[in-house]
DNA sequence: TTATAAATTTAAGGATACTTAATATTTTAT
DNA sequence: ATAAAATATTAAGTATCCTTAAATTTATAA
């Protein structure tokens, strides 16, 4: 039987290492809404089960093994994400906390199934990579934050953030979706917000959600 | 969270209950593949909890909540079957196992959606009635055991017992299905093993095969 | 530099769901 | 009716993954 726990801190870690954050007890400990004296136990065995470095008050990485496993556990979460908004039928804002259950309750046999129906797809709905069976990542071409596309530029919405389902379900409304189009129109000085043209309307967005949506050729 | 286990308990006992078995110990300790012991611990907390009437050496019985609670788990295993062998592909001998990992990780929200897109099904993969959300149980017409068809008589396949997988392909593999036509051509007197006509062939069955094949109008 | 704050680990313990071994009770067969 | 067998329960203990509180180490900032 798979062991949830340690896939859900080998996801965990695995994502922030994509993200180029230093992997610390107290992140994962936010993270997965758990006790630091919680995270210091599983560090330990997740090192003495040779899937991640660890030395006591030291950062912690993946190794090759901790990796690979992680890359398996982020691709049948992402997987399932993307049958479950495509096949399915549910919204982007719905899919996360599905598929985080569903990610360790599924044969492999059945997750090449589903991937296999979706036509093998490279990204999710929130944009994010699925790993290959390989844990090989596609990339996004042109990739930038929109809170760094220069003023009277237009790129289209290639990923956004998907840690808080609010966030999610406010862009959608003002429009934004992957592939959707995106023309910074002005930044405004004062707070440095932006004014945006979507679908033929403006709307004013604060940097924070700007930073949050990233965009592409 | 759900409770897994409990829910496998309910499970069990619910799915014993319906074919008037009664319930003990022993034979929940058998089918989960667990200890005696483990399962008496259980009956107290299922009893605590007032899910079960439970009094030591005696038979168990689900309570009114205990059987509510028991069909909604039945139902999310069977909705899940047929969604698998239905939607994604699955063949009926693939989809007990991943349903079960399958049906303590669905919301309700999406348990019910798949049951939209399957156009509100009243039986499984195997036959098996998917309790309504009332825990109402959908009935066969006509419904008796193949081993109890007169000779000469035909009728279609509407049941199979579904607790091995390997029964399951082999019974597949002569061509039954479920609303598959079958006939009783002759029983024959020295092991009681029935020659049936599927698909205008002719094969001989056991009895015991029999036992585990229903047929309805 | 040094005090304070923040992060991390250790220590002790709890809940859950199992195990095996010993004991108790019920069922079955003679 | 009684002995033997089967079933069920209790007792003691294990593994997993959490908790809070105390101790330790590292980071930050005056
Ligand atoms: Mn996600
Ligand atoms: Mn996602
Ligand atoms: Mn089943
Ligand atoms: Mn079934």
């Amino acid at each position: 039987m798979k062991n949830i726990s340690i896939e859900n801190y080998l996801g965990e870690i695995y994502k922030l290492e994509q993200r180029d954050v230093r992997v610390k007890t107290n992140i994962l400990a936010k993270k997965m809404d758990i006790s630091n004296a919680a995270v210091t136990d599983m560090l330990k065995k997740l090192s003495s089960n040779g899937l991640i470095l660890y030395e006591r008050y030291k950062n912690i990485q993946l190794t090759k093994k901790g990796r690979n496993y992680a890359a398996v556990v982020v691709r049948r979460h992402r997987i399932w994400e993307i049958f479950l908004n495509q096949i399915v039928g549910l919204p982007w804002d719905k899919v996360h906390d599905e598929a985080h259950r569903l990610e360790h309750s599924a044969s492999d046999e059945l997750i090449d199934r589903l991937e296999e129906m979706l036509d093998y797809p490279e990204f999710d709905p929130h944009g994010d990579p699925i790993p290959g069976k390989d844990g090989s990542i596609p990339k996004h071409k042109g990739y930038l934050s929109l809170s760094k596309l220069e003023k009277g530029k237009i790129a289209k919405v290639v990923r956004v953030n998907d840690f808080d389902d609010k966030f999610l379900i406010y862009i959608k409304q003002i429009g934004i979706k992957l592939d959707r189009k995106i023309k910074v129109v002005n930044i405004l000085e004062f707070d440095n917000s932006l004014e945006v043209k979507i679908n033929n309307k403006n709307y004013n967005i604060s940097r924070t959600v700007a930073e949050n949506i990233f965009v592409g050729d």
